[in-house]
DNA sequence: GATGAATGAGTTTTCATTCAT
DNA sequence: GATGAATGAAAACTCATTCAT
């Protein structure tokens, strides 16, 4: 007889077993969701583990969400509302342009100290790529990328052509790129601080993107 | 239910079906699985499918290769060696530092443009960051990186210091993902010129890289 | 994912929703119940849709019956009594033998007509011939066929010996098969009305129906 | 440790226990599936059963067949069209009407005696009137009474007008469930032999059907 | 009289992988 | 060098049914 290791990694606080109220369940599932996808990948992540971590059988889940499928979108596209809620949010706390996307910088990186795990789901995940959640994905990048748009255009205070938001577009999905690149540099160098690594990538493409966006201005 | 048998996509030239010397299959195998995991990804790719594509059974192909996992992971080495080796060429033509990055740049989407379906495998595949391969994309992406590291000390000159080839190694980095990121909007804009590309992205990092580069040589 | 409440399909008439008498209830449910495996299927159809139709909670079916199966089997045998009250009442008000089998047919047909929905639970389900519910149903078409036995009976004025009865038996029932087969071809031609094809199988089988009783009497 | 009853149904005659040519191992799986879904029905039987008792692992059924319903689908075709083999074949060998319907119904209950198993998955099967089989249900019966429609053209020697060919395909659809109906009750009845079968069933619907073709010959 | 939350046992189906020939 | 036939293990999802409140 095989002995299943049984304890659920999940007791819901303050709760006794097997008795939990719907949204406290949804919310349980979700996290532990987050979690089980950043490690196992799409794919690999399966729904019987799920449920076992979570203390609960099969139709549990089911009868919260209608398929694996739906459950990783919402996993994603929560997370990439909080990361996006908390870049605005600095954001709007500078006034400056370089200020503000260094305040905006930093945000995105603690977010990711924070939620480790739910970033891993954003953007390390295998399937992020699969065709059926390339739209989310997508979403998220360039929502980095619109906060970027919108805050060179107030640095330049002209409107570009159509050829030059093209332009603006492709280079501020590059640096959303960037950004998710040294996201996963630095998780394998912990001990450097966010507001450092900000630093460095400010540095790095501040003098091209203020270039690009005289020149965007002066172009029309 | 079984596939009727039907066409093999290749019959390989100018041998017999069935009757293929060794090397000969195995270089048949990689493209084809090349071909195939760009269209469907690791986990959607099924060995059925390849054997059928090659008219082959399946035990030839696990003849060759021990298991689909291998199967990937030698599919992606041998493309990011391509990769490689023409960016290489390519900045081993120029002398001028700008001149170098712009002509690997050059090369780098001019291979994606040719290799379309080699390079979805390496960038845009689902488990690119699954676990059990992630080894070998890194790889990759750091070879990348490494010749711009080597770019840039050529460009400086002198050897910086410890942390400083922590930034360098992480900015380098950051730029890999910027190329990434962009290849993929490339993939919907696929007007615009592989030199208009590459000009972009120089306008946009090479002051920074510039800049960094001084700082590094300056700093010790 | 739950289905969000949304409207139930019976709001029983004249009860606040959640308080309704017990019978009240009863009746509900085997209504709902007879519409919902018309429609579905015995399979097909679940205890979920249709609590979510009684727009009740399942408990509360199960309070009522004690198996889906039961519940099956109370909805097929109170359309079967139904069918056959209406069947025994229009025959009896004609004396004559082929009168009264013509008014017994179109009373027959009449209430395919009105009651569509519980006859294609009688005759038109997959699950009808199921071993589980085979009893319930051969009960319905032995009662038709005991009605017809009953009828010549009449006609013929003598009882028939045991051969003769257990041939007037395959033949009454194979009867019943006549007018649960033509049902169904009824369903798609619903133009012919219910007195045409009473007399078309009137038509066809009184003949030899005549005939038998005739023979059925002289042999003993 | 569970012993599971191992000992498959059917060692498929002349070969050793897993090696067995595919045209073989289809014929025998399509015959365990005629007799397990004459047994349990379509919902009921499953493919592990079905597995278990050709010795197989499931894998080997689905590389010969697409999915359950297709499975079902092929049996109840199979079993159709030996029928109406049978059938036709019978009445081809006899040139008086009433003695060509009376080989083709002795031929028809021959045949459910040797094929008891198929029958029932024929006639006798919950799901044979799902919707999804519904066709190929309704095409047998129809090639049933197809048959009898052309006996009985030839008898009239005109052809009906549009409201005469309506009539005629209602009538012989109700013959053609008369006889399904009869099989059933032979079912419990065995004793009586075929040809007596034919005969009553003759002798009840011969005149009626006689007197219906005139009609419809007089009719225009 | 009624419900929200939960479950056990089952279903079909898929896939990488391997004998025996 | 190659194949036809087979498998073990697991996946997602469903459903009738029942506690505890």
């Amino acid at each position: 007889m095989k002995f299943v290791a049984s304890f659920p990694d999940t007791l819901v606080k303050g709760y006794r077993p097997g008795r939990v109220p719907r949204a406290v369940r949804s919310e349980q599932l979700l996290d532990l969701a987050d979690r089980l996808f950043a490690e196992r990948g799409f794919h690999a992540a399966s729904m019987d583990e799920l449920a076992r971590r979570a203390g609960v059988s099969k139709p549990v889940i089911y009868d919260h969400f209608d398929s694996k499928e739906q459950l990783f979108a919402t996993c994603v596209r929560r997370t990439g509302e909080l990361l996006a809620d908390r870049v605005a949010t600095a954001v709007r706390e500078e006034s400056d342009p370089r200020a503000r996307l260094r305040a905006g910088s930093i945000a995105y990186f603690r977010f990711l100290q924070d939620q480790l795990q739910a970033w891993i789901v954003l953007f390390d995940d295998e399937e992020m790529r699969d065709a059926r959640f390339a739209a989310e994905a997508s979403r998220i990048r360039r929502r980095q990328s619109d906060l970027m748009i919108h805050l060179m255009a107030e640095t330049s205070g002209t409107a570009p052509d159509h050829e030059g938001r093209t332009r603006l577009e492709a280079m501020t999905l590059a640096i959303a790129g960037a950004y998710e690149s040294l996201s996963l540099w630095w998780h394998k160098h912990p001990e450097v601080p966010p507001e450092e690594l900000a630093d460095w990538l400010l540095d790095l493409i501040w003098p091209g993107l203020e270039q690009l966006t005289k020149h965007l201005a002066a172009s029309p």
